[in-house]
DNA sequence: AACAGAAGGCCGATTACCTCA
DNA sequence: CCTGAGGTAATCGGCCTTCTG
């Protein structure tokens, strides 16, 4: 899986997005790109080196789908040469409502569901509940198997419907997307640790509270650190029964 | 220059919740 | 339906570094 958004000039663009059609700079808008499967030259070494070796086999799997590409630009033209991406339509743009009858629904639902203020986003927000109902859905564009739809729209209803009563002392559990998680995780591949801007706009690009990126970034190290320990106790193993095996023991 | 206190970040351990077999 | 295991978001407490007065 392969995900890259854009929500305008980033100090540090993500190197996948190379591949994609550049945009003028006339055309400033929101764009996102989703494709999958990680190209194995594209992967730069972090600072832990050889660690994730797990990780690397998951990256290399490479899928001849097109990508797919969504953007609110008025419009953005596909240059020549360059495979068109798949679209996917907004219901709550204009000229694709005239178009999508049955649309209501979703455009009813647009991006209100746990969307942040811009108060949220920024580190006062790190004051709000944990339990607030900034949650895992708002990125999701529903590019998902049915599946994976009818799990996240239960879940949906589900928060929903605790929203009134979440208030309390209860921890919900909030799951990142697909999405939130592939983009938190190439942004881990390019730096692990992250500094106070970056917080911020990474925060700000997947809609979460700067404390959930920090909170993520730290588990992610944590998982990494884990893994790597596992692969040496696994060598140390081996090292003693080699050891044993040749009678050094 | 040396020092104390505050603030912020990271880490390890742990908890709490969710999903799935 | 129930249950246990595994995954992971979130919390807590401690330590370290940096900044400021």
């Amino acid at each position: 899986m392969e995900l890259a958004l854009s929500l305008g000039d980033t100090s540090k663009p993500f190197k996948f997005l190379d591949k994609t059609p550049k945009l003028s700079s006339k055309d400033l808008g929101f764009c996102m790109g989703l494709g999958s499967g990680f190209p194995a030259t594209t992967r730069s070494q972090d600072k832990l080196g050889s660690h994730e070796s797990n990780y690397q086999d998951d990256e290399r799997r490479v899928s001849s789908d097109p990508p797919l590409q969504l953007d609110l630009l008025p419009f953005s033209p596909v240059p020549r040469g360059h495979q068109a991406p798949s679209r996917i339509r907004f219901p709550w743009l204009a000229d694709n409502l005239e178009s999508e009858p049955g649309s209501t629904d979703a455009a009813g639902r647009g991006f209100d569901v746990n969307r942040l203020s811009m108060d949220d986003a920024d580190e006062g927000a790190a004051i709000s509940s944990p339990n607030s109902a900034a949650s895992s859905f708002q990125m999701d564009f529903g590019i998902r198997s049915g599946r994976d739809r009818k799990r996240d729209l239960e879940a949906i209803d589900a928060e929903r419907a605790s929203d009134d009563e979440e208030n309390g002392l209860t921890r919900k559990k909030l799951r990142l997307s697909k999405e939130q998680s592939a983009f938190l995780e190439e942004s881990f591949k390019e730096h692990n640790t992250l500094n106070p801007k970056q917080k911020l706009a990474l925060a700000k690009q997947l809609n979460l509270r700067p404390r959930q990126v920090e909170v993520w970034f730290q588990n992610r190290r944590a998982r990494t650190k884990l893994k790597q320990t596992e692969v040496d106790c696994e060598s140390l193993e081996r090292f003693c029964g080699f050891e044993r095996d040749f009678g050094y023991f």
